[in-house]
DNA sequence: GTCTATATGCCGATAGAC
DNA sequence: GTCTATCGGCATATAGAC
């Protein structure tokens, strides 16, 4: 039945996300992805010239998501603090949801060219104002790479089972956030 | 010439982990890796059961390559905090120098069982030890996990260029791990 | 005991029929 | 737009030479 299309490139990615996160990533084969959308795998090719870009698509996709999580914060905090605070646990959880696609996106090393750096440009600048509020407009990219770098490397250490020591990581996650934040505040 | 044996574990891993590092962990094959040894690939499972376990054993190098690179911060700082600034500078100088490895070590989930927590329990206690000198025993592990976070994350953002938005990472990187320390500081 | 030879099967990718 | 057919590369596993 070629007609009509059966695929589109966003089911494709779908269902390709879907097996990545089951799966892990290296374990999405395109023979698989094209049984699970009751395909033949050279049909892929006319949506995606190979699996890199397959999968990059995939990582956009994951990234898409995760943005889309940190924007459910909504703004009613008593403090900028709070505010924070917050999003750095909607950005944990999100990882602790989607481990596998979300270790993948970022961890992707960028092509040749950068096309999106720090994450997203248009994605992470309001979160950036936030900081600013904070630490004032010189200092706040700096602090959010900060805080961002805190953030991936704690999920990404107890992603990979590098914290199996005891101890609530709960506490020590808020804890490191938050001593984080009060070291900008000494500083301004 | 099969006597004397022309491998060994120690020269498997030694020359896996230099093509780990050219070429990528994922872009590591068994033939290549004969290849580089001048034997045929079948020889090497005299020495591991699979390649999955060869990788571990290399993941396993080069955590001990990195303390090893801890532990040459010598000891005659003025305050601990100046000695964790330049232990986490050879931390992430590490990293910069062997990013492939460095990223497959750290990156690897743990296996089903937990044989190394918190990196390796007995490499890092001694690091754990001087945090405890600011923060006390109690607080000293939720202070290392949140230190080793931010130097793991940072390394692993820039690593991933996700950092590309100018401003100097040097700066970003120093100024972020001092304003965690101070954090603990203002907590004592 | 150390290595070679060989086979099996999966995956990514391409060419061309309909 | 999807299919069949096919190629080359790699991991795994076994049998056997020396």
């Amino acid at each position: 039945m070629p007609y009509p299309a059966q695929l589109s490139p966003e089911s494709i990615i779908e269902m390709a996300w879907q097996l990545a996160e089951r799966d892990g990533v290296d374990n999405v084969s395109l023979s698989g992805l094209a049984k699970a959308l009751n395909v033949k795998a050279p049909s892929l090719y006319r949506y995606f010239p190979n699996k890199v870009a397959l999968l990059q698509a995939v990582n956009t996709h994951t990234v898409s998501m995760l943005f889309d999580t940190l924007y459910t914060v909504d703004d009613g905090h008593e403090s900028v603090e709070d505010y924070l605070q917050d999003m750095a646990a909607a950005h944990r959880s999100f990882a602790h949801q989607n481990p596998r696609t979300y270790m993948a996106a970022l961890s992707e090393t960028n092509p040749d060219q950068q096309p999106d750096p720090d994450y997203n440009v248009s994605l992470i600048l309001p979160i950036q104002e936030r900081v600013a509020l904070l630490t004032g407009p010189e200092a706040s990219l700096t602090a959010l790479r900060g805080m961002l770098a805190l953030i991936h490397g704690f999920v990404s250490l107890e992603l990979a089972g590098q914290f199996q020591r005891g101890g609530s990581l709960d506490e020590a996650f808020n804890a490191s956030i938050a001593q984080l934040i009060r070291g900008w505040k000494s500083v301004a």
